[in-house]
DNA sequence: TCTGGATCAGTTGTATACAACTGCCGAACT
DNA sequence: AGTTCGGCAGTTGTATACAACTGATCCAGA
């Protein structure tokens, strides 16, 4: 007997504490647990099916990417942005990329990794070119979109800049994703997406042309175009029910 | 009988999950444990003196502020930072309190805030003009200039911001005040003093004078005269005493 | 009626027992 | 002799029992 019955393999074989963390996780961010207050460790458990110590763990890593805060008595509450925190944490993300970028420029990014860029640009170009907007091609353009993003901070080559921007993107609300699926309902999403790739395009050649100060503006510029995006999709309760984690953005 | 028998109040009135990690982060940063080596967590359980629960809680949360990495086969070890890591690490920080200052130039601070760092540069300034350093001037020196960094992030008054810099600054070396002792053994170390002092100045002038670029042009450089004191105290065993977490930094 | 205090349910914090897993050493077999 | 398999020690991961604490309710007394 040497295959073990293991049906439950595919959502077990992760260990408890990550099942937990992805699944409280996703609790928050569908806006199952209200912002401002307590969350009860028991009530989780049944509602996860792990024990406690599991949650615990989640509970403290959840803390440190965002999403909770420590309650002074014990035990922790779903954190609530303002929507100054988000353009906040837009901003921040956007001044973190552009230093990545102009690291990227200053000490310049190797040959093949820049031609791999490139092409994914190509990509973005193609599906961009068919003119027709669908929710397929949105979201192979997401993952373009987030590739490209990731490829660039892989340029500059700097684990500690890396672990802040981790940090800086684990909001979903300010990473570079986050406001594209709602772009994708609004009237002028395809002069955004072109002026968005038209940055794209820009950054590449400026870091290939070692013009460091010149990437870093575009790429704090084209943060500024997610601001945009949010600016518009907040009066529109159509675009935000397509944005992750909405439900912690409390309205003024 | 109301009044509790507590002598060890002072040491356990905090939880033992602070108490855990203050003594872990204590033993990482004095160099207690090796870098790259796995971390038992019962030889950790019997040198401090709390249960397993405590001392993974400390685990978790020091691998977040980045002093632990985990190991894929379970368990965590400590990180060791590259010289290169260092820098980089400096440079983040100064992009972050760089994003700060420019905020708070931009935005405008409140009147009773910006006389109260004010204050805080003529306390510097008069400590300066003592022209005689001693271990103990250098302290109130570190104390002081702390305050003017920490005051800098709550003039811009972003939550974002401050999270994002309060993790920057959590590896010591990175911090405002890391090689700022180091300084201290060296031989121009009134000389660093004054440049620093003069930048502090600026960086409030233009803060007050709503010159955004400006203000993030001159923290930024601010932050460079800590990467040039750690270059100059790379050189020298003495000053490198002085600098908290140094055993974490792999020579090349 | 209002205030004070004490009890109590429900919570989080801590310790510990147990299960599962990893890497290693040794032995046996090829 | 080399290789592979099996068991073992030691580790981490998980569950749970227990302790300490918090906040609220209820009752008693002024």
């Amino acid at each position: 007997m040497t295959a073990r019955v293991v049906p439950l393999c595919d959502r077990a074989s992760k260990s408890q504490a990550v099942k937990a963390l992805l699944a409280l996780r996703g609790l928050i961010l569908a806006g199952d647990l209200r912002p401002g207050e307590r969350i009860s460790e028991l009530s989780i458990v049944e509602r996860i099916g792990v024990s406690r110590t599991p949650v615990r763990h989640a509970l403290v890593r959840l803390e440190e990417e965002g999403f909770l805060e420590a309650i002074p008595s014990g035990g922790f509450a779903v954190k609530a942005f303002s929507e100054d925190d988000v353009f906040d944490a837009i901003e921040t993300r956007g001044v973190l990329e552009g230093l990545a970028a102009r690291l990227a420029a200053e000490r310049g990014a190797p040959e093949p990794k820049l031609r791999c860029i490139q092409d994914h640009l190509d990509d973005i170009d193609r599906l961009i070119a068919r003119a027709e907007i669908t929710p397929t091609s949105f979201e192979h353009y997401v993952r373009l979109n987030a590739s490209f993003h990731s490829d660039l901070i892989d340029l500059a080559g700097s684990r500690q800049l890396l672990r802040q921007i981790e940090r800086a993107v684990a909001l979903p609300f300010a990473s570079p994703s986050g406001f594209v699926m709602a772009q994708s309902v609004m009237p002028d999403a395809a002069r955004l997406m072109i002026i968005a790739q038209d940055q794209h395009r820009c950054i590449l050649e400026a870091i290939v042309n070692r013009q460091g100060e010149r990437a870093e503006a575009v790429v704090r510029e084209h943060a500024r175009l997610a601001a945009r995006n949010l600016k518009a999709a907040l009066n529109s309760s159509t675009s935000m029910q397509l944005i992750p984690g909405a439900a912690l953005i409390a309205r003024r």
